[in-house]
DNA sequence: CTGGAACGGAAAGCTACGTTCCGCTATAGT
DNA sequence: ACTATAGCGGAACGTAGCTTTCCGTTCCAG
């Protein structure tokens, strides 16, 4: 394997580092409200392991979150170099984000602790890519032009709510209901007017301040 | 007015009987977890006027519920009566149990307290009339038949979960993924297959247990 | 062999919540 | 006019659960 060396203080610390993050994400993204306690016990260390490493709740939280909008600024890069067929590359784009589950974390956890510059700054790139990848679309003709960049982030926190049994089935009916979604959003297709305007941007960014 | 003679201890209790209801259903589908004291000040009453109509907090969440099931059961009957444009009769259902937002409510708070029979008898009811409107709708063939009744449920969910601004603003958002997502589930059109087998009602109702 | 990094988990300290209780007010009945 | 009392406001109480600290133990590095 490439498994480092597995014994050795440094190495079990080491592999607690990975297992703990794991832990905390798994917890958190089902119940942001959820114990540190809870985050122990799941990783398998006792909760000075968790204090050695942050040195609140909400240092990890921060960090969860940092964590979530780099991967969700990963998968939008890998969507944005698809050149292929428009409405895949868009379509693979939604999947991909429903898949990262970031949403969850990111959007439950603002609001519950002091944003940093970095985190601000993370935040402002994924957004920044979003657009991009919106407008592609739209220009492309792919995607219905009456949904706005916030639509489409209300609709990824909309498949974020849907949990039902255990991760696996969550995903496989987030992808349900993704496809749905995707039915509506294609172009070209007959559509009706979308009642009300869209949300606008500081509508969304209000929520992160406490 | 119609107000009845609003003088009389009788008359202001009445009066408190409706405002209490109205404080605990808004503060309650803001936040399900939202203390006691919360609704007392909402309703501009005492804890104590709380506590003289309800035996506890257990007691006011199976009343709200129940009572959401009823509204949920009336909409849906006024549903079935319909008789006109077999589309425009399942759309209205659909925008009628948005409104009635009585998803959020029943749904967040089950799993918090013991189920009474007569609740228990209001949720089988609810769930026939949703079986009924749902055949209905598909058997008249403006229904995609491959989104069962269960998705519908799921589906409310998510609509339930958007939330941003003031209620009116809520509402108004929810009524535009409304509109989006009957795009995606009217037929004739032409649609994808979903992916995925569609939830099992066992998947839905053990979330009733705790 | 020993100094200390890393750890497990008990306990401290605190917050917030549900519920109770007490004193007050304003009516209804006489 | 008088009083018994239903209804009420909100302070006080008890408790559950949470974050954080602290201390004794283990095990590697030198």
């Amino acid at each position: 394997m490439t498994t480092p060396p597995m014994s050795g203080r440094k190495a079990q610390a080491a592999r607690n580092d990975e297992l703990i993050l794991q832990a905390a994400r798994a917890v958190f993204t089902a119940d942001p409200g959820a114990p540190i306690a809870a985050v122990a016990e799941r990783a398998g260390v006792g909760i000075s392991a968790l204090y050695r490493r942050y040195p609140s709740k909400e240092d990890l939280l921060r960090k969860l979150c940092l964590d979530g909008l780099h991967l969700y600024i990963a998968v939008s890069e890998k969507a944005l170099d698809d050149q292929g067929d428009p409405w895949e590359a868009f379509a693979g784009y939604m999947r991909g984000i429903v898949d990262a589950d970031s949403s969850s974390l990111t959007i439950k956890l603002a609001g519950t602790f002091q944003p940093t510059p970095e985190l601000g700054a993370a935040a402002v790139r994924a957004s920044e890519l979003a657009t991009r990848i919106h407008a592609r679309a739209v220009e492309a003709g792919v995607l219905r032009p009456d949904v706005t960049t916030a639509d489409i982030a209300l609709l990824f926190e909309q498949m974020a709510s849907v949990k039902l049994g255990d991760d696996e089935r969550t995903g496989q009916l987030r992808h349900r209901y993704l496809a749905l979604l995707l039915d509506a959003l294609r172009r070209p297709a007959s559509h009706a007017a979308l009642p009300g305007p869209a949300p606008e941007d500081a509508e969304l960014s209000a929520r992160w301040v406490p």
